[in-house]
DNA sequence: TAGCGTTAAGTGAGATCACACTTTGATCCC
DNA sequence: GGGATCAAAGTGTGATCTCACTTAACGCTA
């Protein structure tokens, strides 16, 4: 593994075959975002028009369009005098501001996704929490973060607010570029089933409650190794 | 009064003198979001690069990039097979979606916000709400407007939580085209006017569940004129 | 060898141009 | 007179180029 600074995350990119019909902005927008709640960067990793544009395969004006968006979607930041952008690097404060904002967001989303969701929706639910556990199993970051995302996206769809939808996308959004890190903490994964378990315990039972103090739960907890991840971090970057 | 649909907006803006030191785009897109905020542009109202460009007196690129900042936040929307980008028309789902994550979040900001809040400020915001009350009783939606997203920013400020902030804006930047109309409502001014009152008590009293329940009655209050706008507006937009 | 100044590479910002597409309005034909 | 057709204007999209600026590396001098 060879550059992991720089590298790590265009790596996992490609090319990107553009398909026609959708803009090319929009594609770079979406898959670049994925990207980043995905985790497939790293906090302070500079990301550069002309070095996105060529990976990509495409000029620099759509790239600089999608970066811009994301910047206001607080998923980059503008650095340095340079004014070049990168995964931004969260402080403490931060942390726990975002960390409310998913209490409470995420609490309400849960409440109101247990009167409309349906039975086909909760088997769904369960396939994600099963390739969860497989994926804790066998301590595979990649797949258990993608299924974890998975997971609670499902819950929240199954509310019906697109917009709720998107605030607490951004949310994720902005702490994507840690959870990577995070989920390395001892005992995370045991933790963090734990209370999957009991959201989709929860959801079987329809019990609201229940479901909201499971997120509670996993939000606070995973906010715990987070905040860890940060510290340990504060040294090395920047 | 000519041609309101396309140039109302337009009009307050002018050809705005551009400061050096910071970017276009930055400039255009603080304009632009000020302006959707303070209901200068109407809902379904188009706005097109290369006239924005030109009222604004530079090219078309950094104009893009404002637009397209704005598209992420929800303040503006792609229509249409010509991909124009216009003020979104939002549906009454979208608008209770929105009131509801605004009762979760600023009745929190509220909360926050009196544990921190010195004197100061809640002098400062007194003096809002008397030019609150003033615009009122003038009558003058303009300064009654800007005064009343005035009144919420500094209490929701003092909570000094950024990122609940920026998120708190975004709601605002998305009902801002409505507002204007709203405020219209008979007995809109009265009503509002009281729960700004007991807001202000509460701040003096330090009393977090006190101002809490005047957040929530504020932004209930508001979203019922606001759904009666948009019932209104329904039959002659888009 | 340490420090400084210069140079080269890389960065984002913004203007301009060509292109494909949609919309609109006028013209022409039935 | 009414409807279809075609042309013109307007739209966003994307590529390319220049510019000002920052950064980092190299070589030179003391």
């Amino acid at each position: 593994m060879i550059n992991t600074q720089e590298m790590d995350g265009w790596a996992r990119l490609g090319p990107l075959a553009l398909r026609e019909g959708e803009t090319a902005q929009a594609q770079i927008y979406a898959c670049l975002r994925e990207a980043l709640i995905s985790g497939y960067f790293q906090p302070g990793e500079e990301i550069s028009l002309r070095r996105t544009a060529a990976v990509l395969g495409t000029s620099v004006t759509p790239v600089r369009e999608a970066l811009r968006q994301l910047e206001s979607d607080g998923g980059l930041e503008v650095w340095g005098g340079n004014r070049v952008l990168r995964v931004p690097i969260l402080t403490e404060a931060e942390l726990n501001d975002i960390r409310d904002i998913r209490l409470e967001l995420e609490g309400f989303a849960a409440t109101l996704a247990i009167e409309k969701i349906t039975a086909a929706q909760i088997r769904i639910i369960a396939n994600a929490c099963a390739m969860m556990r497989r994926a804790a199993d066998e301590r595979n970051a990649d797949r258990y973060l993608e299924s974890n995302w998975r997971f609670h996206k499902l819950i929240y769809r199954a509310a019906e607010r697109p917009v709720l939808m998107g605030v607490i996308e951004g949310m994720w959004l902005r702490v994507g570029p840690l959870i990577r890190h995070a989920v390395t903490s001892p005992n995370h994964f045991a933790r963090s089933m734990e209370s999957h378990d009991l959201a989709e315990q929860a959801l079987r039972d329809r019990d609201a409650d229940a479901l909201r103090a499971a997120i509670v739960k996993d939000i606070s907890d995973a906010a715990i190794d987070l905040g860890a991840t940060l510290k340990q971090n504060e040294g090395g970057a920047d």
